[in-house]
DNA sequence: ATTTTTTTGTTCCAAATTTCACAATAATTG
DNA sequence: CAATTATTGTGAAATTTGGAACAAAAAAAT
């Protein structure tokens, strides 16, 4: 398996190079990006190598041949759909963002239980729960964000891994029981806030 | 300094202990909680022994005991304030959810350069951003979140430091240079949901 | 009261990750 | 074109993190 930090650094090595790129470098050293992105030249190195990207001694790194081989571990080039499930706060504030839009990231459709929620006011159409295993094999999703309660969190879940996802980024604040080949990157924002306050 | 990630992990464990609490439990062991939590019992016994907690040999923990304590690491008996600048899709995600007041924490103001947002419609007060000086130093606020678009990442950092913010918690995608004393935590959805896409 | 069982607390061990160090080599200089 | 310099790529060392193992102690059983 990947190392998950190697891979969320490099899409952070991404929007560094394509920052470089706007100020017209075509080359740049482990060194720039490190200082950028905030770790060391040789982590950057390490990183690169472990993903098979080559610099040039003395030469450093082609930022355009950088860019388009981390495209390819991401998938930029295809289609990258993705639904959310629960349309509250979160799901809103996550479907009106034009950075994955933008990124090349189609949210497709938002599920929520509560009726109130199928309005034409959203940027994306909401459905019923009961219509999520039609718009995922439609669709051929397999990645999908949980940002219900957390009492509904496992719940959805399960619902989601049977009908064939399998990538799930999870806002509930709970530890989701998936099998082996299921990911799930955690975002905990009461946790990342509260945590601050250990030391003010 | 402390382990960021067992920090993290005292308010999984937290939530994990109130669970237990409603079930009517007084008592925990370090493989109950491990289970809930997602890791192993040694790490969960790790953990509390790095911070002073004791149990009793064979009679596990006292989940009061435990909270109480938690309770303090993180000083959810005092006052736990926080401003937000950028009070756009994030920022009012945030300041909806109504978790954080149930939970002690107080979103004392929002902040954003755009008149347009200065209404009434939000859960909280929003200001201009010259404002902020005079919010901070009323309530002497050393926490905020910074919820504005990349360009502006850095600087609205800068002028936090310089008004005594000590924890920031970040959603731009940028690296913020801080002094050594200044924790920040980084929150970076779209890294989060990019990254399931190279293994999907 | 003694033995057995269970669970903590901690020391030791393993794995993963990061940093160091330096040979290899490409670019630059003289 | 030889010497010098700068930078990569990677194997070894160091650090950090998590897991295993086990003695110590408390509770339960006999
Ligand atoms: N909003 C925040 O700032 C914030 C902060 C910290 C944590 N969170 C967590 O993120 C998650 C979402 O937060 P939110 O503020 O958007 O919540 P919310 O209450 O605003 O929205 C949740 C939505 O999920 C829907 N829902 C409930 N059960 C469902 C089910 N089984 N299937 C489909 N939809 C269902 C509800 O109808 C609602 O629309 C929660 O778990 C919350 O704890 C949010
Ligand atoms: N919304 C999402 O789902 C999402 C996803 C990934 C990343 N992010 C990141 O989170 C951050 C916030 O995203 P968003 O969608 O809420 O953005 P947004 O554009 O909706 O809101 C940003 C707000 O910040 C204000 N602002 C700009 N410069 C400012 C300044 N110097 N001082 C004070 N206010 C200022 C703007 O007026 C605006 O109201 C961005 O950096 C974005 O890249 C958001």
């Amino acid at each position: 398996m990947v190392n998950q930090k190697s891979l969320k650094r490099f899409l952070q090595y991404r929007l560094s190079l394509i920052k470089f790129q706007r100020l017209g470098f075509e080359k740049v050293f482990s060194y720039n990006l490190g200082k950028d992105v905030g770790v060391t030249a040789e982590q950057v190195r390490k990183d690169f190598s472990m993903f098979g990207l080559k610099g040039s001694k003395r030469g450093g790194y082609d930022i355009k041949y950088l860019l388009k081989t981390i495209d390819e571990i991401f998938k930029r080039n295809g289609e990258r759909q993705v639904i959310i499930i629960g349309m509250g706060n979160i799901g809103q504030a996550l479907c009106n963002y034009q950075g994955f839009k933008e990124n090349n990231i189609i949210i497709v459709a938002g599920f929520d239980l509560d009726p109130a929620k199928y309005s034409k006011k959203y940027a994306i159409p909401v459905h019923s729960t009961d219509k999520m295993e039609e718009v995922i094999k439609k669709n051929s999703i397999r990645t999908a964000i949980i940002a219900v309660p957390e009492f509904a969190g496992q719940e959805v879940c399960d619902q989601l891994v049977s009908l064939g996802i399998k990538g799930i980024l999870n806002f509930s604040p709970v530890n989701l029981k998936v099998p082996e080949d299921i990911v799930v990157n955690y975002v905990n924002l009461r946790n990342e806030l509260e945590s601050l306050f250990y030391y003010t």
